[in-house]
DNA sequence: TCAAAAGTGTTTCTCGTACACCCATGT
DNA sequence: ACATGGGTGTACGAGAAACACTTTTGA
């Protein structure tokens, strides 16, 4: 009973004072994907500091919070966007990013207490190559993530390991629900190139007719329009499709 | 050019010394459902002082961060679970909590930057009557959600209307796919109450033929199993099960 | 002529849904 | 008797998946 009152006590004071209580650093963490060479790739930048010093870790950085009077800094999504752009040099707005969740187990950075929100961004296959170390990211690059489990030169930094797999998860789950597939393929598309990223991101392989019929609902839909030119392949020529605009 | 270098070097420094950059409050908040008289409800607690003082809110607080030394805090998922412990009084471990995500518009708390870390949680229908209020809430209570849209004396502080949306998307897309409703029935429990649960949940109904047979899948899996005794109804006295306790 | 894209057809299976019943068993 | 739970059957349609096959088109 009386540890309880002296509970709500340090609730109420807390309530009050908030600010002279110890606050944790924010981060926004990225999980960034394409497909290259019918394989998922994530982009991994290499510490050039302690800790975990040389190893590969996910970009990400410090939310700006401000001065907390007239500057209140940016919204989380404005801070993943900015790192987005700041690390890997790709242009802003060239993928939507979506927030995966917080992470925050007390021992995450051995340095102090940093509370990270991860995102997750899916960039068209040609605008990878555009991604080169910015901002504090000595060495920037493209991982198979089939390859992640195996190679323990790649075991990660942080808990980044678990912050990947949840975003994995999450887009397998939000791939055949949601238009999250367009974001993986360039600008203009063949339907081979399209079921390429399904089989790539699934790990499965989809069969190219009834592919097809699914594709025709989105053609139906008018989410999908044919685009001028033609796919120049080793046999018939594919049919070069793009995404229709939003409507605004 | 220039500027694209002076960003660097900012973010540079920050790598180095993020301490001396002012830091977020970090919260935890909270959407506790239940199911009563088959219409899915929502715990909010009114708030006793400024900013939206008198306003119903979600139950929420600090997450205890520690000294940053020894004391590192604690968890995200520990914060959560202390938060409804303490402002409702609800047993610990009387329900999971699963993180929805965090929101962080800088504006959200007028009296300065608060990233909140959002979890829902699902509240068995018995337990329900033993909340009240604790800690730093005025007053705790269980509100209809369906009346929550329709009535301005319900509207929620800050943001907290918002991240009861996502709350209620999540929970309706996870009802099929999960074991969650498992948590809004009593430990206890008939068929028809807890295709009531399903019902109220979604807002539709359920064929009672149907839903037996889905049923029956679950007692053929070993998910759920009879219990003894039976419920007294003004008809045919109904079958009562239990979910199988999960194998240590 | 070859290779790959485009397109069609068919079959099978699984699910969800709707609806119509039956029986069982208490008050 | 009646209300309610328990339980079964059936029919329809949607959709996924597996597989075979034809046609098209450019190198």
């Amino acid at each position: 009973m009386a540890s309880r009152k002296q509970a709500d006590e340090r609730a109420f004071v807390e309530a009050y004072r908030p600010e002279a209580y110890p606050r944790p650093a924010v981060t926004v963490d990225l999980v960034v994907l394409t497909v290259l060479d019918a394989d998922l790739k994530l982009l991994l930048v290499r510490r050039a500091e302690p800790p975990f010093q040389g190893r590969w870790a996910l970009p990400g950085g410090f939310v700006r919070v401000g001065d907390g009077k007239r500057d209140r800094g940016e919204d989380l999504d404005e801070a993943a966007a900015r790192e987005l752009a700041e690390e890997t040099s790709l242009p802003r707005g060239a993928s939507r990013l979506q927030q995966l969740g917080a992470f925050g187990a007390p021992d995450r950075d051995p340095r102090m207490r940093v509370i990270s929100v991860a995102y997750f961004a899916l960039i068209r296959p040609d605008l990878a190559p555009l991604v080169h170390a910015g901002g504090d990211a000595a060495l920037a690059g493209w991982h198979s993530v089939a390859t992640l489990g195996v190679n323990t030169k790649l075991e990660l930094a942080f808990d980044h390991a678990q912050i990947v797999d949840a975003a994995l998860e999450r887009v397998r789950e939000r791939l055949e629900r949601s238009t999250i597939a367009f974001d993986l393929v360039p600008r203009t598309f063949t339907i081979p190139e399209l079921r390429a990223v399904f089989d790539a991101v699934t790990g499965t392989t989809h069969d190219p007719g009834n592919f097809r019929r699914k594709f025709q609902q989105l053609l139906d839909g008018g989410q999908v329009v044919e685009a001028p030119g033609k796919r120049i392949t080793s046999g018939k020529p594919a049919r070069v499709y793009a995404f229709a605009r939003v409507a605004g």
